[in-house]
RNA sequence: GGUGGCGUAGCCAAGUGGUUAGGCAACGGUUUGCAAAACCGUCACACGCGGGUUCGACUCCCGCCGCCACCUCCA
């Protein structure tokens, strides 16, 4: 098997992973999670995507991946934010009903977020590990350990706290600031854009504890005022002594959180460290700063290896960012109309985006919809290395790309059977065989070199493209299976539903019996309830269609009831009625069921 | 201004000093009662422009042109 390379941020190149855990098993990440103030747009996504694509390529390498995102919902919440949240978004409306509690508005977002991330199938909200509030730490609940670490910075000589009660990170006292980032700290100061204070010793400086009477959660950390009591007692037990008196009541500054919380969670080093691009600077740099003041870690060297007599342990081993998505080229911009949540797509109707509906509906997305899916698909299926030029229309050719795995994975189930077929139990042959290990190594490969999923995604298609050409015995399709299942495991976009099925052409005749017909027909639901059932039979034998809306609502077509349409449309087949036999096929197609006619029967898929 | 990056056929997008990326779209064909799915073929001797190095460059070097991002508590 490959060996997996990454390119790390920190020192440029293209580096073999390798875990710090001695026994090469286990691997700590910590994936720089949502800002809880708003829903989450595709932006968004694509870094919680790519981080997915990471862990799950960790675990296909074999690896035991303990995966933390933590959600940020913490202190920069003003009156003012909450009045303009959103604007004609009704679900940020809706949080704005829930008052002017901050904590109730984050939690919210943070609801919908884990919502779409469920939907967007990020491993770390799947199973066991969507509850687990350790993978999925929350700033404001971690203020304690933030204040521990800020304490510890004054003490060490690392930060000052100025006459209004905030605290500042001194950045000259860290010579590696900016190396991360490659900026040049000279270059800094000349930039205007730095926050200038006249307390702050120099304008480079940057917060670790704000204070300021216009934010909505404040902490006092010298009484009980603003805290939640199980975490006040956790700081009493932390700090015994306190913090340095001239802190005031106030809200910790961004950057200390992921320092703080990643100690917490994964220890005092992790091995891969991701986010965005923008990540980069200022936040990752100045966590590096934090970590290395407070709690005497370093990044130094290839593979996150100290210098040479160090005493001083690694922070973070691999810093992994993803690339922006862009759409039309330009990042995204709401005044330009191409900005997108995650909601948005998945359903703009219920977002009041009948435009965007519409829009999709012209490019045949059905129900103006982007199945969660397809979403997840075009998003990965670009390399994270690269900035991504997302468009509707990408979302278009995503769509029909999925569906190509989609239908061969389909069939090939329909192939194995249930498995009482004893022919499922031969071996595949040395073709298949052959087949199998060449397309899952194209894979490896790819993903491996730096999670290449361009090339990654090409060897899937190459294995559906000969797996079409070829005729699979259930013994075969078998291992065919195994090997879709294998690629779904990192892609993860088949819809794995009994969603087709096959009736063969032997179960048909069987059913053009009438008497046949009549008893399986009497035993449908929705068949039972219709009234009069002599006079239904007697129209379906006159080549007539019956009515459909009684006979079959569409959120209540089944196996069984699709059957029984193919039986009606094939017995007008049999007699040249192709204008009842396309009708029903039509009438199929309305309640969201495509009929297909193949050499071995009638296939259909949901 | 500083830093990093990008320009590959209609669109998206890999990759490489000399031999097929892949997907989507479009068109033609096979198949079908018609479809669908699938297959075969075409579009594709594609690599922003101009020089240079080389037996040979899309790939390396130099110079242009165009575009993008970061330097703002934006993934």
């Amino acid at each position: 098997m490959s060996v997996l390379k990454l390119k790390n941020t920190y020192t440029k190149r293209l580096e073999v992973f390798q875990p710090l855990d001695p026994h090469g098993k286990r691997v700590t990440m910590y994936t720089c999670g949502p800002t809880v103030y708003n829903f989450v747009h595709i932006g968004n996504l694509r870094s919680f995507l790519f981080a997915d694509i990471l862990r799950r390529t960790l675990e296909r390498n074999g690896y035991e991946v303990r995966q933390v995102m933590n959600i940020t919902d913490v202190g920069h919440m003003t009156e003012d934010h909450l009045a303009d949240a959103g604007g004609e978004d009704k679900l940020a409306v809706a949080a704005r009903k829930l008052g002017s509690d901050p904590f109730k508005v984050a939690l919210h977002f943070e609801d919908a977020f884990a919502h779409d991330a469920r939907a967007m199938r990020l491993r770390v909200y799947q199973g066991g590990e969507a509850g687990d509030p350790a993978l999925h730490p929350r700033a404001t609940r971690h203020i304690p350990e933030m204040l521990h670490a800020i304490q510890r910075l004054i003490e060490e000589g690392f930060a000052y706290v100025v006459d209004s009660g905030e605290v500042y990170y001194e950045v000259s006292k860290f010579p590696e600031y900016g190396r991360l980032s490659g900026k040049v700290l000279e270059d800094l100061e000349a930039g205007a854009r730095v926050e200038v204070r006249d307390d702050k010793r120099d304008p480079r400086d940057f917060a670790l504890w704000k204070v300021d009477a216009k934010h909505l959660m404040q902490w006092d950390p010298h009484s009980e005022k603003g805290w939640d009591p199980a975490d006040y007692a956790r700081f009493r037990e932390l700090l015994p002594a306190g913090v340095d008196q001239r802190i005031r009541a106030g809200f910790p500054g961004w950057h200390i959180e992921c320092s703080a919380m990643s100690r917490a969670h994964l220890g005092h080093t992790i091995d891969i460290h991701t986010g965005g691009e923008d990540n980069i600077f200022p936040h990752h740099e100045c966590e590096i700063a934090q970590s290395y003041g407070a709690f005497k870690t370093c990044v130094h060297g290839p593979h996150g290896a100290p210098d040479e007599g160090s005493q001083r342990k690694t922070f973070a081993r691999y810093w992994v960012h993803g690339r922006f998505l862009l759409v039309n080229n330009r990042k995204m911009s709401k005044r330009d109309g191409t900005f997108y949540t995650a909601k948005e797509l998945l359903d703009p109707r219920g977002q009041g985006r009948d435009d965007l509906a519409n829009e999709l509906e012209r490019l045949g997305f059905a129900g103006g919809k982007v199945p969660a899916n397809v979403l997840r698909f075009a998003l990965i299926s670009n390399q994270y290395t690269q900035p991504m030029n997302f468009s509707l229309e990408s979302l278009a050719a995503a769509r029909t790309g999925v569906e190509r795995i989609q239908t061969r994975f389909d069939k090939l189930r329909e192939a194995v059977g249930d498995g009482t077929n004893p022919a499922s139990n031969l071996t595949a042959s040395g073709h298949m065989i052959e087949l199998v290990n060449r397309a899952e190594a194209e894979f490896d490969s790819a993903l491996n070199d730096n999670l290449n999923t361009p090339n990654a995604v090409a060897a899937v298609f190459k294995a559906v493209g000969e797996l079409n050409t070829m005729h699979l015995g259930p013994a075969e399709a078998r291992e065919a299976m195994r090997l879709l299942d294998s690629f779904d495991e990192v892609l993860d976009v088949l819809d794995r539903t009994e969603r087709s099925g096959l009736i063969t052409r032997e179960q048909i005749q069987t059913w053009l019996e009438p008497a046949t017909l009549k008893q399986k027909a009497v035993a449908l639901k929705h068949w039972a309830e219709t009234t009069d059932r002599e006079q239904l039979w007697e129209r379906i034998e006159a080549g007539q269609l019956p009515d459909f809306e009684e006979t079959a609502p569409v959120e209540d077509m089944d196996g069984a009831m699709v059957e029984l349409f193919v039986a009606i449309r094939q017995n007008a087949r049999m007699s040249k009625d192709f204008k009842v036999a396309d009708a029903v096929r039509d009438e199929l197609k309305r309640r969201g069921v495509a009929l297909e006619d193949t050499a071995q029967g009638f296939r259909w898929v949901r």
